[in-house]
DNA sequence: ATTGGCGATGTTAACGTTGTCATTTGCCAT
DNA sequence: ATGGCAAATGACAACGTTAACATCGCCAAT
């Protein structure tokens, strides 16, 4: 037995009741029944009631594809992440969500796993379907990708990052300066022999920019970068990668938790605090996880949610600064 | 200066370009464009390169809306879940929308935030975007939302549980099961005193009724039971409201690990293996997190990427079995 | 008794596509 | 020559709504 048969109604094969066929069961027109929909006051209490009894029994739920072709409207906004799972990006697509939905609009999502085609495909599928706005973590990979959204037409935000030429609205932080001021308090430290773990996404190749040109300048030896495929267990191996380094930057929390737990396996964790590190590790992303653990994760704290939430306002406001820099905080705690 | 306006091209205030306005341009009817697109093979070489260069010049893409009116098919489908970040449902969502998003269909994310009227409000708003299908985290909270669903005359699945009488499509596992293996595995090891931490949506629930059924028919005290909102951290003071306990099952990975911060801040944690532990902690769902960190946590394994996939391959399989128990597991590591 | 206005409802065209059915052309077999 | 057919293209209605403009009573003001 096929699902659509399965759930059919004993009735009729059904498709879902239009305005039309709720105006012949009141016995008015349609545009009565819009009316009722959308403007309850233009029409009379006797026949409204009428009406609503007629939507009642039928279950009518208005089509909003009708709707949004005849008012040029679809209350719909695409977003594009890399990936959702296991991700730092989950918070933003909340915080967005949570700003949107209230105000009636849909969130259509689409992943573009950091693949360069995908995005492409992803961003002209989102656009089919008209969307009023787009919100992507990071810039489009591709010319191609940039010029399709500006012919778009509509507000365009891009976040987690402060790219040099926007396409329009940005909600973000300074990578560069993150690695920056990573490298600054390492070193600072007195740790000389640093690396970075992480992708190779145009994002955390801007924190090791940061991290490698302020280390270099500092006087520290020329950082090791090891670029790990987005497995965040591979950074449990990393270790061995890295020898006689002492002080990591991992791109984000995951990484850094990760690392730590092949640190712990080389009996290189104290329970004490940074200071006493025998390599000390920095993470990005102040996930809840790495306040819990021991010894408990220094990161970069950026705020997902408030990412999401402001490029959510940003796209709807009408004027008003277009380029927010939602700026990190340096966390120290026990890792270093 | 408005969004609107510092994007738009230097040329006109344009809205996106139609299938009529290639068509003029290519100097054919809308229909040949419409079938350059579809069928190119109707079409023949000459007037296909004219009707290609006009669309590339004014950048069509075509309006999905148009289509899915016209052909009463949308391609998207909606996907309810309680929320997505820190969550354990972000893999589900993540695995249905690979698994869907090749297929050509959009993802329609909405989030009920564990609130019944907000769930039946954001089903509502999905159905009027006349979703192909309806993937849900849970089955609805209410009659009237399952009645919508039905109405609807979609297919539809409820993962994550494995509900008595299902609208359509099931794929998910037994959570009460879930409970019986952890207090049978805790009173096993020779813990008596028990307890659970964690929400009270549907699902925590049955864990905590198979766990409490199972926990007192084996002979321990009665469990007792911490309702916890859905801040993580909270679990890191729950220990302070247990006294005396010896073993804890957490309805998620994320409280266990919280809840085992706050033993290790009270010195009740050991590296050794389970059986040293004063506490026993168990968690469910098998975040990565939780094998790296020490002790490593005990836990239920659940993989919801599995769950996002069955879910996508069962509302789009005209035939075959409609309910999918996906199982768990009990996986024993370090912490109880 | 007209007229003006308002409240309540209806008619028609449009939104951007596609399905269905023409129509036009050229070419071949008879 | 002539019917027949296929290849290429087009006209028109339909999808379910809404915007813009009618229409119809009815009552108040003149």
């Amino acid at each position: 037995m096929s699902a659509q048969m399965s759930i059919a109604s004993p009735e009729e094969p059904h498709s879902a009741p239009t305005l039309s066929a709720v105006a012949k069961l009141a016995g008015v027109s349609s545009i009565t029944v819009s009316r009722v929909v959308r403007l309850p006051d233009l029409v009379a209490p006797e026949t409204r009631g009428r009406v609503e009894a007629a939507m009642r029994e039928l279950g009518y739920v208005p089509n909003q594809l009708a709707v949004a072709l005849a008012r040029a409207r679809t209350r719909s906004i695409g977003v594009l992440v890399p990936t959702i799972a296991n991700s730092i990006f989950a918070d933003t697509v909340q915080g967005l969500s949570d700003e949107l939905e209230p105000l009636g609009y849909a969130v259509i999502l689409a992943q573009s796993r950091y693949d360069a085609a995908r995005e492409y495909h992803m961003l002209s599928a989102l656009l089919s379907r008209r969307p009023e706005a787009i919100i992507m973590v990071g810039s489009p990979a591709t010319e191609d990708g940039a010029r399709l959204l500006r012919r778009a037409g509509i507000p365009v935000a891009e976040t987690w990052d402060l790219p040099e030429a926007p396409i329009d609205a940005v909600a973000g932080f300074d990578n560069y300066e993150a690695g920056v001021a990573v490298a600054r308090h390492l070193v600072g430290q007195g740790r000389s022999s640093l690396a970075f773990i992480g992708g190779d996404d145009p994002r955390a190749t801007r924190r090791w920019n940061g991290f490698n040109d302020t280390a270099q300048a500092l006087g520290a030896k020329a950082p090791r970068r090891l670029v790990l495929d987005r497995n965040a267990s591979g950074s449990v191996v990393a270790l061995a990668e890295l020898p006689g380094v002492d002080a990591v930057f991992a791109a984000n929390d995951a990484h850094a938790i990760g690392f730590m737990s092949g640190l712990r396996k080389a009996g290189l964790l104290r329970d004490g605090p940074a200071g006493e590190q025998t390599v000390a590790v920095v993470g990005l992303g102040d996930l809840e996880m790495g306040r819990l653990i021991a010894p408990s994760l220094s990161t970069i704290r950026v705020n997902g949610d408030a990412i999401g939430r402001t490029a959510a306002k940003l796209i709807l406001a009408r004027e008003g600064p277009r380029h927010i820099d939602l700026g990190f905080e340096l966390v120290l705690r026990d890792s270093g």
